[in-house]
DNA sequence: CTGCCTGATGGAAACGTTTACGTAGATAAA
DNA sequence: TTTATCTACGTAAACGTTTCCATCAGGCAG
């Protein structure tokens, strides 16, 4: 309607745009009073600078984009958590991306990202069947800096906020052996991405220390479909009756098991042992509490915005040396209590 | 680095920049053959259009932003799927911002948002002890199409997404009477806002209607600090054994009572029985199971973001009387069980 | 008095689009 | 023939900032 703008507030105080915008700047080239003047007004009438003529002019969007694959998710609530917390301080906004574990919606968000709209980009990156990741490389190259956390797309030399995945897995699977179990149920997503191997090869390696052949028909696929992966489980519960312990690399597929195991009747921790990859707050509530690997998420996120925000400040291009790993810890729980 | 933006692809193509311009926007006055030509460059060079530019031409930004007090609770979560979808579908990008139920803060963020920087603008007000609502006039003054969901500030004149908070607070208390309880503690949050005064009044009119005196000592007010709200809860249930129910309108007050009956010993649904707004998917998982109030989340965040779109896209004002509300859905389970 | 600096301000270009308007040639209508 | 209409394209202004480059007054040194 009435749009405050440079070239109002310069007519109401006699003064040329110029000066206007230097005044609001703090420029040094202004004096003092027609600073005062000219805050004064821009005060009264409220104005408010537009961003996009700003950002145009400036090649600056002061926008960052996080591009994960769901939201309803403690790990990312949390993690988007701590972004927002440093993104915010520093005066940058947050632009919000979903891509539902799905490859071509992902493509279709980084093409988008591609056209200069955000300084840079928090990526956790899909889990799907596909190793394709051209769109990423597509992405890479058009310019913006880039932090991966959790999800990495190893062929992008760029930096990464990881946790000690390899290290989670081999304890998670330990601690299972350790309860007794023999028969253990790898349940993973991600195949396709370094995460899930990390975790995949801590699991290997645990059986094979304690003595316990590995059997590739006992590891397990799930997907982003809740009901899907409970049948999955329920299936090979069924049809698998040694099996004492399942290892679920991420929260929903722990979530899952639960069900599986209370549609079956198989009691937990007796029948079978949990443990889970899991940022719930309510874990020590569930019946029984669930035994979980917690990943210091709100860190994570803190720790990549802030990585990146330094870069893009200092506009400087962002290295794979700048990657940081944290550690997850296991808290033990009833849901793998030796009876 | 290499800007491809239309003057290059103009030069390259010895075309004007408009003709180009148009034909990447399938505009019926540049032949087919033209058309085809600039598509082909443009597809070959990756060309991305720049948004700061177009956004700045055509007064539009393609992008709403999403003011609530917190990412990590089921509920908003939730809500955020369902607005990401719509805008996703529509081509419209996502601005999160988060309140922490601060009042300043959310102050700040408005103050923000008042430059144009987003098209539309979904919000669920920060709970707060401040009944002072003279930011968001001051937004609202500012021009962007505003849905308010769930926390509704009632002194604009805009539409919102609510659910039906009266009844629902009526029934979760009529559903612990029933069940035996006759003093029954409320924790609420959310004092300054219509929601919490709605289900303030369902609750005030349950115990009336089933002759039972309302007694103001047993309504606690709750705050964002979950491990405050468990202390609160904790010395109250202590002070006041006679305690038998508790009604909790928002989920992380469910949690702390939880929490609090642990800490102290009491059984639940034996000792105490406690029912709770949340959209838990654990829920059932708790032990003991929790009874909810569940709201339609995600189909208020898509409701809310259709109207918002809507109304930006035909330029049409919102109007209060586009207001939807929708209806919450009481799940009984083991935590409310007569024994 | 001239020349030079300094401090405060204005003019205008630039960022990359979109779009109102103009125009040239071709075709059709009078 | 003239005039109108249409097609396909170009010119240039506009969006609101930022910033390079003047300009101009005044002070001061030579």
């Amino acid at each position: 309607m009435n749009p405050v703008n440079l070239k109002l507030l310069a007519q109401k105080l006699n003064l040329s745009i110029a000066t206007v915008s230097r005044a609001l700047q703090d420029s040094h080239e202004v004096s003092t009073q027609t600073k005062e003047r000219v805050k004064a007004l821009a005060a009264e009438l409220n104005y408010q600078p537009n961003a996009y003529a700003s950002s145009l002019r400036r090649n600056v969007s002061k926008t960052i984009g996080v591009v994960i694959p769901e939201v309803n998710n403690h790990f990312f609530s949390l993690a988007i958590n701590g972004i927002e917390a440093v993104a915010r301080q520093q005066g940058y906004h947050v632009l919000i991306y979903l891509t539902h574990e799905d490859h071509d919606r992902e493509a279709d968000i980084t093409q988008y990202l591609t056209g200069g709209r955000v300084d840079g980009l928090l990526m956790s990156v899909a889990a799907s069947a596909s190793q394709d990741f051209s769109h990423l490389k597509k992405l890479y190259d058009s310019k913006p800096a880039i932090v991966f956390f959790d999800r990495v797309c190893e062929e992008l030399p760029t930096a990464s906020v990881t946790t000690n995945d390899y290290e989670s897995g081999y304890l998670a699977t330990q601690h299972l052996i350790e309860a007794g179990c023999r028969h253990i149920v790898h349940l993973m997503i991600a195949g396709n991405l370094s995460i899930g191997r990390m975790r995949m090869q801590g699991y290997h390696a645990a059986l094979e220390s304690h003595g316990i052949a590995f059997d590739e028909t006992l590891v397990v696929n799930g997907s982003d479909d809740d009901d899907g992966n409970t049948h999955l489980i329920t299936d090979l519960l069924r049809q698998r009756p040694e099996i004492d312990g399942m290892f679920a690399s991420v929260e929903r597929l722990a979530i899952s098991s639960y069900q599986a195991c209370q549609a079956l009747g198989r009691a937990i921790p007796a029948d079978v042992k949990i443990v889970g990859f899991s940022n719930l707050g309510v874990a020590s509530l569930l019946n029984p509490a669930l035994t979980t690997i917690t990943q210091p998420a709100y860190e994570i996120g803190r720790e990549a915005a802030t990585i990146l925000l330094r870069a893009i400040e200092k506009k400087h291009p962002i290295l794979p040396s700048q990657s940081v790993v944290l550690n997850s810890t296991l808290f033990p729980r009833r849901s793998t209590a030796r009876d």
